[in-house]
DNA sequence: ATAAAGAGTACCGAACTGGTCCCCTTTTCC
DNA sequence: GGAAAAGGGGACCAGTTCGGTACTCTTTAT
């Protein structure tokens, strides 16, 4: 189905949830803890913590640690892409193999003309993912949508075909 | 990652195989039976047997039953692309969530902004998949490439990025 | 000094995936 | 007509991955 992580996922919407924060309160300073941030999106804490980590070691995030710490948009919410989202926490963006871990190389890669319609491929997907930026995600999602009290987070992605 | 999965994987591998054959001995007619996909291909005959089917169920494939039975390209090779096998073998090609398997829907789906940009997208990844016909996978490789006497069968797609 | 918060890491259970097996039906050929 | 070849359709198993939790350590504000 080849389908997002639902570590990813997550990402996502976090990520998209602090751009909402900030452009609420005109620019950075102010953090949100990871607790906040899971409670707004309903996210599991443990999970949200967790994800906020990778999130920061990619460098998306800036982190403030100790009491009244947080986490914040590294950049502006227009200079960050959902690509580099799925990439920070699922790995590098791409209809895979070959980079088997370790030994990595084709052996006839030189030769293989299926490997250009391959990067075609990979790189299709990327640019599309590129193309969206977190400002994109943000805009007028309401807040309820993001915290649906009770049930279920609700999905924010939709299948097609 | 957003990794394809071994089955599509093995899949365009057959059907890549069957359009080579198909084009060495001028159109339609002659069947190679799943044995012989399977040995040429170097995937494990009964894998190989039950993605054949599947294949066939999708009508990728004409399959002829009984002794001297075998398999066959249903259409052209220019007229199956990558996107139709995978989709056939993998599911619907999305970057997913919200179609969970019964419930399904998402509540708000008619005011989410975000699904937009999920189906920009998810109909990204399905052109740029769409794009690649099985002749243009087939073209010239060559079958030693396919067959890698000995070792483990040679990956044919290679990581971007 | 204490409490709040992030950093890092180990760990567990459930789901999915790759892979195998078995039995049934169809068809050919002797 | 019967045996063998081949596909059709499942059930089933095992290993890996993934979602999720827990625990300990470091940092910092009050």
């Amino acid at each position: 189905m080849i389908r997002l992580s639902k570590i990813a996922d997550y990402g996502i919407v976090m990520m998209t949830h602090l751009a909402r924060e900030r452009r609420a309160s005109g620019e950075d300073g102010n953090q949100s803890s990871a607790h906040e941030i899971a409670a707004a999106t309903a996210i599991p804490p443990a999970m949200a913590s967790k994800i906020l980590k990778l999130l920061c070691k990619a460098e998306l995030l800036r982190s403030q640690r100790g009491a009244r710490g947080g986490y914040e948009l590294a950049r502006d919410a227009g200079a960050i892409d959902v690509a580099e989202i799925i990439q920070a926490l699922d790995g590098p963006i791409a209809i895979t193999a070959c980079v088997e871990d370790g030994d990595g190389d084709c052996c006839i890669e030189a030769l293989c003309p299926a490997r250009t319609n391959w990067q075609k491929i990979n790189g299709a997907i990327r640019d599309a993912l590129a193309d969206i930026s977190l400002e994109d995600m943000a805009q007028s999602i309401p807040e309820a949508f993001m915290l649906d009290a009770g049930q279920e987070r609700t999905r924010i992605e939709k299948v097609v075909e």
